[in-house]
DNA sequence: GTCATTTGTTTAGGATACTCAACAGCTTTA
DNA sequence: TAAAGCTGTTGAGTATCCTAAACAAATGAC
C-alpha cells in the first residue's frame, strides 16, 4: 500500500486535493528536514518518540497522515510543539505622507476598508479608514486570522463581536484583541459609523 | 468502546499521559469551544469540513485522536490553521473593550497621549489617541527609535516631520514611516488636532 | 573479501480512526 | 398531541494508522 493520504480517506467524491499545509512543504518534507538537522537517523528519533522508524518512515514519505497524538508523540523526541513545527521557517525610504484621497479603497459599498499605504508588503502594521454604513456588517460569518488587531471609534456607534462577546461601542470608545478569535463588526445606528483601525500583521 | 486514545496506542509500557496539548485545553474541548465562538453545530461544521458529525462528536469528546489531515480538514471549516488552532487562547485573560474613559492617560498637558489599554506587555501593537492644542509640539528635539509608525487625522490640522521633511496634514489625511527617520509632530492650527496612532513594537 | 552495523523501505496483522445510520433529548410548528 | 426540526451521542462496519519484523543497500572494520 502506497496510498496517498490526500485523498482524504474515502469522504468527498472528487475532494479536492488537501494543501499541504499553510504555506511551505507538507508535514512528510518537514518532518524529514527537521530531523536531519538535528542530525538523527529514522530510527534514533522513534526510540525518542517511543514509536518504531517504520512509522517514521511512512510518515516522512506521506504514505500516512499522523495523528495528532502520534505527531505530537514524536515531535516530543526533538522537541517542538506542534505548532511551532507546522510554522517553522526551513529555509529607504518609502512613501511617508498620504492625503485623504491617495487611501487606497480595498472594500467599497456599504463598508468602506480605506488602506494607508498602496500595499503592505514589508510593513509591520495594516491601517485602515473604516466606514459602516447604517445598518452595514462584516457579514455573517465570523472572521477569524492570525495576528491581533486594535481600533478607535471616532464617530458613531459600532457593535464588536469577539469570542461571544457582543459589545456596544461609541466615539472614543476603543478595542484590541487577538485576530484569531472570530470576531465580526456592525454598525446598529443611523448614521455612519467610522473607525480607525490598525493590525499585525498585515491580513490582505 | 469508550476508549481514551491518550494511552497512546500499544507503544511503550506504561507510557505516561500525553499532556492535553501545549499548555491549555485538549484539542477536544479546543475544537468544541472554537465551534461555539463560530455559532455552529458539530452537522454545520461537519458539512464543512467534509466529514460527518460523529467525528465531531468523537473529537470534542476525546473519544479520538484525530489524523492531521483529518483535523485540518475540520478546522478548514472556519477556517483556521492548525498552528492556529493549538495557539489559540480560548479565555481571553485580556480586556478587549475600552470605554473612552478608560483610556490611559500617558502626556498631558498641551498634548495629550491615551493608549489604548492598561499596558503594552504581550501586545504587539500599540495604539492612542492623540490631541494636540493648538501651537503644541512633541519638542525641539527630534524623536528616533526602533519601530515603524502610523497615524491618520481625525480632526484639525498637523504639521509633520520626518527625516527632514515638512508636510501640513488635514483631516482623512494619514501618514506611515520608519520610527528611527527622526520624526516631529505638531498643531499649526488654531483648534485642537486629533490623530488615531498606531505603532509596533510598542515604545512606552 | 566477509562480517557487522547502520541506513531507509516494505509487508502483514492488530489497533485505531472514521463513516453510516440509528437513537434519545429538546424546541418549534401545526 | 404529535410531528418535524434541531441538537449531540453511540454501535457496527470499513478504512486507515501503527507496530513488529523482514528486507535491501550503503558504510566501516578487520
Amino acid at each position: 500500500m502506497t496510498g496517498d493520504f490526500r485523498r482524504a480517506h474515502s469522504s468527498a467524491p472528487p475532494a479536492e486535493p488537501i494543501e499541504g499545509e499553510q504555506k511551505g512543504p507538507d508535514v512528510g518534507t518537514r518532518l524529514r528536514e527537521l530531523r536531519k538537522m538535528h542530525g538523527l537517523s529514522q530510527r534514533e528519533l522513534a526510540k525518542r518518540a517511543g514509536v518504531t522508524n517504520g512509522t517514521i518512515s511512512l510518515i516522512e514519505k506521506n504514505s500516512i497522515s499522523p495523528s495528532v497524538g502520534s505527531l505530537k508523540k514524536v515531535l516530543d523526541g526533538f522537541p517542538i510543539s506542534i505548532a511551532d513545527f507546522l510554522t517553522l521557517e526551513l529555509k529607504p525610504r518609502k512613501k511617508v505622507f498620504y492625503q485623504a484621497k491617495e487611501l487606497r479603497e480595498i472594500a467599497s459599498g456599504a463598508v468602506s476598508f480605506r488602506l494607508v499605504g498602496r500595499d503592505t508588503r514589508g510593513r509591520a502594521i495594516q491601517m485602515m479608514h473604516e466606514r459602516y454604513a447604517p445598518g452595514a456588517d462584516t457579514g455573517d460569518e465570523m472572521l477569524s486570522h492570525t495576528g491581533e488587531e486594535c481600533g478607535i471609534v471616532v464617530a458613531g456607534v459600532l457593535e464588536l463581536t469577539v469570542g461571544g462577546e457582543v459589545r456596544r461601542m461609541v466615539t472614543g470608545d476603543a478595542y484590541y484583541f487577538d485576530s484569531r478569535l472570530p470576531h465580526r463588526f456592525r454598525n446598529p445606528g443611523t448614521v455612519d459609523c467610522v473607525v480607525v483601525s490598525a493590525c499585525t500583521p498585515p491580513s490582505f
